[in-house]
DNA sequence: ATGGTGGCTGTGCCA
């Protein structure tokens, strides 16, 4: 079973590439992140002709997140617990039955958080305490679990082409950091580093060649419970779909689980 | 060189 995340940047202008990425990469399931729209607008039918169950958790203008899925995509859960006055799009979970068990993912868009010195970061902050709190209660279910999105998070230097530059960035901050460590320490496993030790970027600004000079950074995770990482087969980030026509800044990233 | 690019029920804000 591959399961992918991908910030789309925008679903409506996005859809054409997005199409042409499912039918190149086959994912069974797809968490995606900024589609900037209501659940109305969203163009579900295009997925579903794909063959996709598609669940929404939408947005006017800013955020939103989905989750496409060839199985139907059982107990959906919007948002985290905790701030019932949060209105933001950041958060849709789900379960899909397999031939050998169930698996359940998570479709999250940290917020950025910058600038830090704005109320911007200790909102991302608390957002983070509140997903470390939602991973906690999945772990004690003891299940396949997939932790999939933009995490606005650098995890370590290797992950940027020029840590330096965002030493005063949200991303790197040292509680950014922190709480992707935590999240570690809780069991989930980061898929791509526990396969590679290379730098291996997911997002490339949009400003100044950032593409072209593989200035880049590695912020969009698939994090993964015990249970899902012993099942874990490969890992890709698909980095050339960010040279395609009108592409997101980020790359899609995907694990194929033995399930 | 204090810039640059892209998306959105926008006309500034967010990334």
């Amino acid at each position: 079973m591959k399961i992918a995340t991908w910030n789309i940047n925008g679903v409506k202008a996005r859809l054409d590439t997005a199409l042409k990425w499912l039918g190149e990469a086959d994912p069974d399931i797809v968490c995606l992140q900024e589609i900037k729209s209501v659940d109305e607008a969203f163009p579900g039918e295009a997925f579903e002709r794909l063959g996709y169950n598609v669940t929404t958790h939408g947005q006017k203008g800013f955020n939103g997140v989905a989750i496409l899925s060839k199985r139907p995509l059982e107990d959906p859960v919007r948002g985290l617990d905790g701030a019932p006055d949060d209105v933001q799009a950041r958060y849709l979970e789900g379960v899909v039955s397999t031939d050998d068990g169930v698996v359940r993912v998570a479709s999250i868009y940290l917020p950025n958080g910058n600038p830090i010195e704005t109320e911007k970061f200790p909102y991302k902050l608390a957002w983070a305490e509140r997903l470390i709190a939602r991973a906690e209660e999945l772990r004690a279910l003891e299940e396949p679990t997939v932790l999939a999105g933009d995490y606005n998070v650098i995890p370590d230097a290797i992950d940027a082409k020029k840590p330096e530059v965002w030493v005063n960035d949200a991303l790197f901050q040292p509680e950014s950091r922190d709480f992707y460590r935590r999240l570690q320490a809780l069991g989930y496993v980061d898929a791509v580093r526990s396969t590679t030790d290379e730098p291996s970027y997911t997002f490339w600004d949009y400003q100044a060649g950032a593409w072209q000079r593989n200035n880049g950074i590695r912020i969009d995770h698939l994090l993964l419970s015990p249970q899902a990482a012993d099942r874990l087969e490969d890992v890709t980030i698909d980095r050339d779909v960010r040279g395609w026509e009108k592409p997101s800044d980020h790359v899609p990233v995907i694990v194929t689980l033995g399930l």
